[in-house]
Order: C-alpha cells, then sequence, then structure tokens
DNA sequence: TCCCAGGCAAGGC
DNA sequence: GCCTTGCATGGG
C-alpha cells in the first residue's frame, strides 16, 4: 500500500494540468512574449512556448481559436498571464487616445505579466543599454550557473544564491559593466531589504525606494513596478519611447524625465499598457 | 565594420 | 537640481 502511494503522489506531482485560453482577441503569445517583457522563453515551433518563472515552467500551445498552457502550477500561470484582467476594457478606454489604435491592432493580444519581483529586479538591471538577445542570454546564464537543477531546466536563482557569488562571477558570464550592480543589489535583497513591502506604496514613493539599488534607475524601476507589481499608473522611457514621444509630440524634448513626466499625463491611469502597445509597436514585431 | 541597445553612476556645475 | 561622460558586450 505504502508503495502505491508513492506512486499516486508521483504521478500527481508530474502530470501536467491544462489551462484553456478560449478568447484570443486579447490573447496572444507572440505579443506576449515580444513586447520585451520577459526575457525566459524557449520557442519549440510555431506558436509553441517554453515560458519560465522563478522555478516554475510552462508549455504554451496556441491554435487557430484557442491556446494551451501546459503546467503543473494552474493557479501560478493563471495569474502570470494576468487571466482574470479585462484586457477589453483597457483597450476601449485607451483606443481615443494618441496613437493607440494602430498600436492596439498590431498588438492586440498583449498581456501584463505578473512577473516575481527579484526576478524582475535583476532582469531588468542586466537590460540596461543592452540589446534583447543579450539579456536573455546573460539571464540563461545566470540561471544555469546559480539555479536550481529542475531536471529539464534551471530555476531563476534566489538572492541568497546570487549573493553567494562576487563581482568577478557576473563579469566572467558576460554582464558587462553591470557585473558590480548585480553583486551589490543581490546583497542588498539577501541581506533583508523587502521587495514585498513596496507593494504596499504608491508607485512613486515605491519608484524611489528601487533607486536605491544599485544598477537600478528611474526607467528600471519603473520597468519592475510595471511587470513585478503590475503598478499601471508608469511610463517606463526607453531609447524606443523616446522615438514613440517625437511621433506623438515631436517638441524635441530630450531629457528622459520631461518626457516621462508627459506621458504619463497623456495616457493616465492606463500609463503601463498604453506603454507595452506603443513599445511593441514601434520595434515593428 | 561600426552602430546601437528596454540606462546607470559619478562627477561637474 | 540638471547636464555630460564613461562604460562592457555582442547582435545586426
Amino acid at each position: 500500500m505504502a508503495g502505491d502511494f508513492l506512486f499516486i503522489t508521483l504521478t500527481m506531482r508530474f502530470t501536467l494540468q491544462e489551462i484553456i485560453v478560449d478568447n484570443l482577441i486579447d490573447f496572444d503569445i507572440n505579443h506576449i512574449l515580444q513586447c520585451g517583457q520577459v526575457f525566459r522563453f524557449d520557442n519549440l515551433g510555431y506558436n509553441d512556448y517554453y515560458v519560465y518563472s522563478g522555478d516554475k515552467r510552462c508549455r504554451v500551445v496556441q491554435g487557430e481559436c484557442t491556446a494551451s498552457i501546459l503546467t503543473n502550477d494552474i493557479d501560478y500561470f493563471h495569474n502570470y498571464f494576468d487571466l482574470d484582467r479585462d484586457y477589453q476594457l483597457i483597450k476601449q478606454q485607451l483606443k481615443g487616445l494618441p496613437f493607440m489604435q494602430q498600436a492596439i491592432d498590431n498588438g492586440y493580444g498583449i498581456r501584463i505579466l505578473n512577473q516575481q519581483k527579484f526576478e524582475t529586479l535583476i532582469s531588468f538591471i542586466i537590460s540596461a543599454n543592452n540589446h534583447i538577445p543579450r539579456i536573455k542570454s546573460i539571464i540563461s546564464r545566470i540561471c544555469s550557473r546559480l539555479g536550481n537543477n529542475m531536471g529539464e531546466y534551471f530555476a531563476f536563482p534566489n538572492p541568497q544564491q546570487m549573493a553567494a557569488v562576487d563581482e568577478d562571477f557576473y563579469t566572467q558570464i558576460g554582464a558587462g559593466y553591470r557585473a558590480k550592480y548585480l553583486a551589490t543589489t543581490a546583497r542588498a535583497v539577501a541581506n533583508g531589504f523587502d521587495l514585498q513591502s513596496l507593494d504596499n506604496l504608491d508607485s512613486a514613493s515605491a519608484r524611489k525606494q528601487l533607486c536605491a539599488l544599485m544598477g537600478v534607475g528611474n526607467k528600471v524601476a519603473d520597468c519592475i513596478l510595471l511587470f513585478g507589481y503590475h503598478k499601471q499608473d508608469v511610463f517606463p522611457v526607453d531609447t524606443w519611447i523616446k522615438k514613440v514621444y517625437t511621433d506623438i509630440v515631436g517638441d524635441g524634448c530630450t531629457n528622459n524625465n520631461l518626457v516621462n513626466k508627459r506621458l504619463l499625463e497623456i495616457y493616465g491611469s492606463n500609463s503601463g499598457y498604453a506603454q507595452q502597445y506603443l513599445f511593441f509597436n514601434k520595434r515593428g514585431m
């Protein structure tokens, strides 16, 4: 009997369950993965991906009318893909604002993922002045060298695991001048910087706290707030968004803080969503 | 090749 | 406070 129980337990642990997304008007896995919010995924074929988050993995297979999310943690990925949110309502609210109609038409399937805070923090420190393919490869090496071996893949390391190595390690895996930022910030979090507590703050206060971490400036903080905290009243300004700003306003402003302020005024409480549609649209994907 | 990338820290003013 | 400069690396 004890053997039977063990067998059932193991079977349940490795049996994948399925989330069916039955409305592809507001879900397209390519849009979701290619709008620059996440760097850990593998393309297995046409509309077929592994997506990794923390120590978890799911497989997303998208067909003509439905998408299937295969995972052994349904609740986690239901929240991860933000499936309870009404994106029709968001699009309705954004539609009349500058450049939104075309951007929404192009990236209609974008959803803002609910990613883990520490992973988002580290990922966007690496993103600074960097290309997306290289960001992905650096993160991949950090996982395979420091993260737990999950069998078929590696988990994203926790703060203690990242704090256990020094700056030289991050230089060796190709992080460039961000090596110091990674070593310093991983130690700050491992030593008690409480990422979770920022959930209770308004965006401006949380942004200020995040900017105290080495390697985190206004833009990186805004990305962390949007992708790790789902704060919607932020507008990360990078080189692509500055091009968009030139298209929309065209006043020659080159000050990122002013551009950020003016875009927030235009897009208001839905700024985070607007930013993702505009970023995706500008990168021409 | 040479430019550029989901910018930041440090230093000068 | 704002503005400028230096910065590691590799994909296109």
